[in-house]
DNA sequence: TTCGTTTGCTTCGCTTATCTAACTAACTCT
DNA sequence: AGAGTTAGTTAGATAAGCGAAGCAAACGAA
């Protein structure tokens, strides 16, 4: 198994790179089409992905790997569009709970999931096999680079994909 | 087909936000590492994996899916840092050849692919069959993605992997 | 109960990335 | 030669991100 064929690797590395880019790249666009910007928009998704539409910035740090510093003003700017709201923890005063108003709901509505348009539609389309397939490889490459890291947190969007093909 | 598990849509997404993530962090711990920022790792990067050592502003641009300004903005920077040096072109004087210099070779070379470190590390360990199998998902998974967005630059590190698991 | 410590969040100051629009210089085409 | 196109930069904004410092609430001995 160590005479490995190095094309391989490079294959691999250049599809991940592609995958890599065209997810970049369509969150942008994405967030862009609903006025916010890819670091917004991922706020939202996250807040929007708890089961109580809440969360607290040290949550969302944590879940986006960014300091706590960095989401206070992300949520700044998410409150000053109105599409989120502080609400100070009743059991713990200094936690607040960053939840989304209904215009955020709204908003997320319109922006759907980065990887959801392109992906999932050609997703649903194949055979179930070959799903369960491409699921088995991706979740060994997603094992395979955050090893160590552990939470891997969903984070999926809103009503999302939960009907998959079939949903709106 | 279409009566699919709706589970394996979700199920491949997450896989698949934890790779961007698990990238995306490492991205920026290597390349503060390296006292670079990611972006400006990027370039450094697509330069020395082009066959000249060499390219345009407009081409890194392409490449980045990012505006010409933005480039320039990061060059200078690079510049600044002296990784590289603007050359201007001697067939069209409108261009400008963004070189690396020797220090910026040895700066990628301390500073690694982000998603080699760890991948390719697991990669190479694989079974013969387990590898073919995954660079077959993940061209797949990025051709789902990219459909239409042709190029696919292949952007791999200076002497990167062509050893596979032995070089280095 | 009352200190000292830890914890959750914000504020501040700074760097970088990114965009759009405007500008300059150099090529191209007719 | 003049019009239009192309490559790159400049200018001016906004946003993301960090670390350090600050502050209030909660916790944990004593």
């Amino acid at each position: 198994m160590s005479e490995t064929n190095p094309d391989r690797v490079d294959e691999s590395l250049i599809a991940l790179r592609r995958i890599l880019r065209a997810t970049e790249q369509y969150e942008r666009d994405l967030a862009a089409a609903a006025g916010l910007s890819p670091a917004q928009l991922r706020v939202l998704q996250i807040i929007a992905g708890k089961p109580d539409m809440t969360a607290t910035p040290k949550a969302l740090a944590q879940q986006m790997g960014v300091t706590q510093a960095t989401v206070t003003s992300v949520v700044d700017k998410l409150v000053a569009r109105g599409v989120v709201r502080r609400m100070p923890s009743e059991t713990d005063r200094r936690q607040t709970n960053v939840i989304l108003t209904v215009t955020g709901r709204a908003a997320l509505e319109e922006a759907p999931d980065a990887l959801q348009q392109r992906y999932v539609r050609e997703f649903v389309k194949l055979a179930d096999w070959e799903q369960a397939q491409l699921v088995a490889s991706l979740e060994r490459v997603a094992s395979m680079m955050d090893a160590h890291k552990m939470d891997a947190s969903p984070v999926l969007t809103v009503g999302a994909i939960d009907g998959a093909g079939k949903r709106k």
